[in-house]
DNA sequence: GTCTATACGAAGATAGAC
DNA sequence: GTCTATCTTCGTATAGAC
């Protein structure tokens, strides 16, 4: 499947640079020659142009987060809120803080267009809700209420994607550390 | 003074696009229209392009959210902590959830230049680390040990930046509200 | 000192050759 | 079906007329 293959190597490498530069300077020109391909032939798999290429992107990183979550969370809510927080340092030691998350980038750079929500942004929200969705039900498993256990899952989301772009900022990791330790704190004795 | 007027007009105005569109998505062109100024003039109050303009910009939108917490801090880390999440709230709904904070938008989006930090990008770190200064001082009046206060600091803010940017894309105020909420309550009771 | 006109490159997208 | 060549628009930045 050379098809597939080289499809997929063109939302992975989307997605990396996004995850970078941003989604309004990643260039399908430049996603296309970092992959090998020729121009054209993205939007020969992307129809959509533009747009739909960066929504597959988003789903891919979020998909790619979420798995590495609910292997997590089979032992535990604070033991997946740790590997939340540590896939997150991964990205930023490793690529020197020049990487950060993909989603949030989409999420702040809505294009001019005054209209309806790109693909890519709504792709960006239903991101969210998963990664919400999979801490709120081990919250819950773990003895938190209901409700709590939601907002809960929201505070964790929402703290984890501003301390890496904080971490990003500064170029050092101590937001993302000292906001994973009050959290941590924070869940383990329950609230 | 129509020369510091202008200049602050341009300021003012790309600040806003950049909380809209982010920086990228911000051009230099766009902004001079917007405030009735020719294209030319942009270089002349700003020699450095489009990242002195930027980087004021930032600084003016941190400023303005560092006076509003200054002035809620006066009575106390709560009403603080209130103010500036009903300060990004505002944003949102005034904005019909197209603005966001341009500190983040900054910090997501370093450009491809490999080499060193932009101009921008320094004044975004130094917007963050203001706010959490300003934070961990009230805390630790209202009695948080000093490394505690600290980190709890950092989650506020971290908290709030992925909180105004998943609201974006959910088009709803909800995960701020449920952020906000979490972190009334262990502010108030002392964690 | 202000602004018009323009240089130069790169963006998204497509037409049409192989 | 793949890829090259190109269209059109827009970006940053500047030169030089008033």
């Amino acid at each position: 499947m050379s098809d597939t293959s080289s499809r997929q190597q063109l939302v992975a490498g989307a997605a990396d640079m996004i995850r970078r530069r941003g989604l309004n300077a990643t260039s399908i020109r430049e996603v296309a020659k970092h992959s090998g391909a020729p121009l054209g032939s993205t939007y020969h798999h992307f129809p959509g142009g533009k747009d739909q290429l960066a929504a597959e992107a988003v789903r891919h990183a979020a998909e790619t987060t979420a798995r590495a979550l609910d292997a997590a969370l089979e032992t535990g809510a604070v033991e997946g809120l740790r590997t939340f927080f540590a896939l997150w340092r991964d990205v930023l030691v490793r690529t020197d803080f020049r990487a950060g998350c993909p989603v949030l980038a989409v999420s702040v750079e809505e294009p001019q267009s005054g209209g309806e929500p790109t693909a890519a942004l709504r792709a960006a929200a239903e991101a969210f809700d998963g990664w919400e969705h999979r801490l709120a039900t081990a919250l819950r498993a773990q003895g938190t209420p209901e409700d709590r256990a939601a907002r809960r899952a929201a505070l964790v989301v929402a703290a984890a994607e501003g301390a890496v772009a904080m971490s990003r900022a500064r170029r050092s990791t101590r937001p993302l550390d000292d906001v994973a330790a009050e959290l941590a704190e924070l869940v383990a004795t329950g609230g």
